[in-house]
DNA sequence: TACATCCACTTGTTATAACAAGTAAAAGTT
DNA sequence: AACTTTTACTTGTTATAACAAGTGGATGTA
């Protein structure tokens, strides 16, 4: 009859129902034994179509308690010209951002990032922190920055975000190149950012500028994309 | 000793030898039936494996073929102010787009929508397009136009971009508001788009306004996120 | 030669089974 | 009352098994 598999048949069905809210946000879906009875197949199927709803982010399943249905939503960033730092967007929504640090030091930077920033012998502090959005993890911070700025703000670096600092002493960001992209969790971040392996993350990957066209640092910043999105106005010639 | 599961040191060490080099992009991974004699485990926890892999994007399967290698290279849209338009953009870069028209009708617009366009009596023309990038798909563009835009240009629209049409006829757009998320493929988008379930998809929600800052369309464009991404240029006020 | 059939190999689906490990509440002990 | 242990239930991991279904080359037939 129908040719789908009965694991999407069966993870579709229960798609349905949370999208018209029989089953609610944070709510907990029936366990696999209940679904095994329910619709008459074996525990491998039932898996296979929570494995279905967990890899299109709409379920976590955590082990000896069951599977709950993904509350979501969604903060955006503001990309615009002229430019916010993500600090006070933040604060002006509500949200408080704090930051862990998780390495700080000099190292011989790659070539693209030599291509970008051309540091004084090919050496560069290198920067990852972790950031913290209301208290729970978001997003992860990969920064490479001219050795002269690193080495004077190292201090600050650690317990602060980057471009505050900048801000503070004087150097002023005139301009950024982005791209956005998106890409999968490895192991290792799944880890980090607390997602299953696979979920879906937001990579803005940025170039900051001050006056003369000058790059400072160049960094990722690799976001949750089940909680983040990034919002941006664009304007004609005038 | 180790406690990660057997299927994720499987296809870390499988993921390693993707990134060195051993397996290129496009080339065959090992049966499952090779891998379980290679590792000594089950079917099943070689195509655990596998899933992980799948999920990572690394790799696609194809039943009765193998696991290949996913090759990848990823297209930049450009989000510029003054804009820039995405067929001027890609045309530039190379790559011939052509669309699909999947349905064009008028229809009652959901609140939502209606919020942003306020077209009159609620109704607006609703229509969705595939959109191939040197023939092959890329992403899905679902669109809400002013009915009596919708209306003029029903024809054209069919088979060419939006903007370009509106630009010829004396229609300008001024301002752009957008935002950029990341979401999971579900059944039906999986198919349409050729990528297997929960694959990334990376979503383009704009708002376009002509003079005035009269909104005239509302749309958004879903590509491939393994195959695109977007990029854009801030700069500090003046 | 051209075509159809077959066969070997591939991944996809699904079932049954057993044990490991995390959770939480009930039951027992101090 | 406070603490520990047990127990029942949950998901996680892994094995074996069988058949379905897609692919492509080998084989056989017209």
């Amino acid at each position: 009859m129908s040719s789908v598999p009965l694991h999407i048949s069966i993870s579709e069905k229960l798609r349905h129902q949370i999208d018209s809210g029989v089953y609610m946000p944070g709510e907990k879906l029936p366990s696999e034994h209940q679904m095994m009875n329910a619709f008459g197949v074996s525990r491998i199927t039932v898996r296979q179509a929570i494995a279905n709803l967990v890899s299109q982010g709409l379920v976590q399943t955590q082990q000896g308690k069951g599977a709950f249905v993904t509350p979501q939503r969604k903060v955006a960033y503001s990309l615009s010209s002229p430019l916010v730092l993500l600090e006070d967007d933040l604060a002006q929504k509500g949200i408080a951002l704090t930051l862990e640090n998780l390495s700080f030091r000099k190292v011989r930077v790659p070539a693209e990032i030599q291509a970008i920033l051309s540091p004084e012998r090919n050496m560069a502090y290198l920067q990852k922190k972790l950031l913290y959005m209301n208290g729970s993890v978001g997003a992860i911070d990969i920064t490479y920055i001219l050795p002269e700025l690193g080495k004077r703000f190292s201090a600050q670096l650690k317990k602060q975000m980057t471009f505050p600092i900048l801000e503070k002493h004087g150097i002023t960001i005139e301009h950024i190149e982005a791209t956005i992209e998106c890409t999968h969790s490895d192991y290792e971040t799944s880890q980090q950012l607390e997602v299953p392996l696979g979920q879906p993350l937001i990579v803005y990957r940025y170039t900051a500028y001050t006056h003369h066209e000058k790059p400072i640092l160049h960094g990722e910043t690799i976001s949750r994309a089940d909680r983040f999105c990034y919002s941006l106005s664009l304007s004609a010639a005038t």
